[in-house]
DNA sequence: CTTGATCCTCTAGTCGCTAGAGCTTGTAGA
DNA sequence: TCTACAAGCTCTAGCGACTAGAGGATCAAG
């Protein structure tokens, strides 16, 4: 009926210390404890589980995430602000997919005019000391790397 | 001849706090300093800082432009390594975009889906709450979210 | 000589975890 | 029932590449 830590890591398929750390941010509850302070955890709880897992994947950070479960935990209500949160994530990932698409062009013309000779002669080595070469806007905004 | 930290951020586009902090991770060297601890700089820390400032806006990592570095100033040198660490990098870019192109089918799916109706039908929340519907790859690797 | 912009160091915060120390608890087998 | 020991617990610190702020010193212009 009830399980350990280490059961709903399994069943979800996220770490323990992850999970843990969920509970701190306000992503997982607190759930009740044994007598010697052990987390038990039920179905509801690998459920929610994986709905933070299937959103991380696709890459919503932990504040949105937060907001989607609040947000389904009210079907009734219009689902309007869900698709808003949807929207806009899918538009940052444009945004970054945009960038690197940019960033790709110049390390490709920039890996292909490199002579493979000496450093002094090197295409790679010259355009990063002279950027001016090629100053189209890149410069500033956000790079578009990153992880999960 | 010599000029402040602030001149040399308005003359390589680099924000202060960055630059000292370049110095503290081994980007930038320690300059000579005033008498009142002030640093100062020369054209030469501008033309350092500006291959960093490009190469950071290319998405090299401070480790790699620390060997950029130390290799631009080999020119004698073959570039080959030098190569092999543009190239690496393409790669990872490559790898970013593909993936962000896939979070960005999903997300698209997911929003062109919804009804717009209530939170209860939602296909966005449905997505999340059962990913067994599209259960290919996504899952466990980097997301190619990012920053810079 | 005064003003105030700029400089200094140091600490802590960002994000989403991950790693480790050092200790306690639960459970399966003998 | 006892004993291992896997798995749990809390707490702190680290990742990368900065950014923000406190609290104070210095420099250059007028």
């Amino acid at each position: 009926m009830t399980f350990s830590i280490g059961i709903l890591s399994r069943r979800a398929g996220v770490k323990v210390p992850t999970i843990r750390y969920y509970e701190q941010v306000g992503l997982m509850p607190s759930p009740p404890r044994t007598d010697g302070q052990q987390r038990r955890y039920g179905d509801a709880e690998v459920a929610r589980l994986n709905f933070i897992r299937h959103a991380r994947e696709l890459g919503f950070e932990v504040d949105a995430i937060r907001e989607l479960l609040a947000m389904s935990a009210q079907p009734e209500e219009s689902c309007a602000e869900v698709d808003r949160l949807a929207r806009r994530h899918l538009a940052e990932v444009e945004q970054r997919i945009a960038r690197l698409i940019s960033l790709r062009t110049e390390l490709q013309r920039m890996v292909t005019e490199c002579g493979h000779g000496r450093v002094g002669e090197c295409r790679v080595i010259q355009v990063l000391a002279d950027h001016g070469e090629c100053d189209h806007d890149h410069g500033g905004a956000r790079t578009g790397f990153a992880e999960a």
